[in-house]
DNA sequence: CCTTAGGTTGAACGAACGTTAAAAATAAGG
DNA sequence: CCTTATTTTTAACGTTCGTTCAACCTAAGG
């Protein structure tokens, strides 16, 4: 679970309205900063697609460093329930492997960021912004890193001997390879010189769990 | 060799001086692209650092886009001429093979953007930025689409019966993970836990090249 | 139904942005 | 050496940025 900055007392149970009107920003802030990027994004484009005025952008997300990590941490935990719900369904199937291990990982991501919406679609561009970038290490850490350390964990489980150093290699390639389908999917299609409509979970998989496996071999 | 803009004719040579303003602009939009990104970087942030006014920015590269073009396309043709150099070189050994393709690509990009200076790891990044942003897909197709063509016939030589498709995607989840080490070396170092001073080039190789392997066997 | 905390608006702030114009300094070419 | 194209500085333009404040409006709680 993701911790939040301490809120002063409220008084009042927030109107229906204004939650309404608070999950418009954010959807507003989360698509306009995928496309965008943070510096690139303004608190007025954000708010003339949630139909308010940019005040009310402030007083629902604070500042624009504290509204990405909103929009970020938003998704962020069904994510990581999902990948966790992957891996226990995986392991209930008994004898998992590596390719299990990364089928979690990976499925949920593409599923939800291919076949969920726009809305996750664009999520899935803002994690490839928030991990590509040091300055959000901290939302990295805060949203991402304890499902990472998990997976880390299994996929050490699943391949003994193999060196730290390289399963962690091995794992950003793997985080890069899935995020490029997010955030660079109009590339595979300009060098394919043709739409592609396929799920690419099949394909990043065999990828990814074929590199895995070669990486820690002892030399 | 990329094509630049046609300049209106001069009719004095430039001085000498005004050559090394001119790098020195360059250099310092270069570092500062990189570390902050198109909307991130200012003009007088560049400025600033190359020790010139701002105005002088302007004159020498002109609008923030062609500025940023021209700093991408500066080392472009170095960077593909290397990789030509490789690709001869493994062509020269005989019998080429996926390995050798996909070395001859990788090669030297980790070796200019890890161990040539600031500048060249600096540039590296910005190859992330323009690669995951399709705002910059026209800088892509000027600076390194051809060399992206050229090495993906050669690997659809090496691998015959392989569907276009899935060589495309091998590639752009190569480039993925090449760039990752520019983009987020500082995430391998923090999921490993330790300063990483090897040279990754070796383990990129070996996942990217298994990993192609896999995808391209008929299903 | 009142009271008033909380939501929303409209307007404005100062700062930083990319860019430009004109003057001053420099150096190339005859 | 003189002329003048080019380089560089200085100063400013107009715009957009994130943020703030005071004023209304809405609706939650008693």
């Amino acid at each position: 679970m993701i911790k939040k900055p301490a809120e002063k007392q409220r008084q009042r149970a927030p109107s229906q309205r204004s939650l309404e009107t608070r999950e418009r920003i954010l959807d507003a802030a989360e698509l306009v900063f995928a496309q965008h990027g943070f510096e690139g994004a303004s608190i007025r484009d954000i708010a003339s697609k949630a139909g308010v005025q940019g005040a009310l952008v402030h007083h629902h997300g604070g500042s624009k460093d504290n509204l990405f990590f909103v929009v970020v941490a938003r998704r962020a935990d069904e994510l990581a329930a999902r990948r966790l719900a992957a891996l226990e369904a995986q392991k209930a199937l008994g004898d998992l492997k590596l390719r299990g291990v990364l089928a979690a990982f990976i499925g949920p991501f593409i599923g939800l960021t291919t076949h969920s919406g726009a809305h996750w679609r664009a999520y899935g561009r803002l994690i490839a912004h928030v991990s590509s970038d040091e300055r959000w290490r901290p939302i990295s850490e805060a949203c991402f890193d304890p499902t990472a350390k998990i997976f880390l964990e299994e996929i050490a489980k699943v391949l003994p001997n193999a060196p730290q150093q390289q399963v962690s290699a091995g794992f950003v390639f793997m985080v890069s390879s899935m995020l490029s389908i997010s955030a660079s999917k109009w590339r595979i299609q300009d060098l394919a010189q043709a739409p592609d409509d396929d799920d690419l979970t099949e394909t990043l998989l065999e990828f990814c769990a074929a590199g895995f496996e070669a990486i820690v071999k002892p030399a």
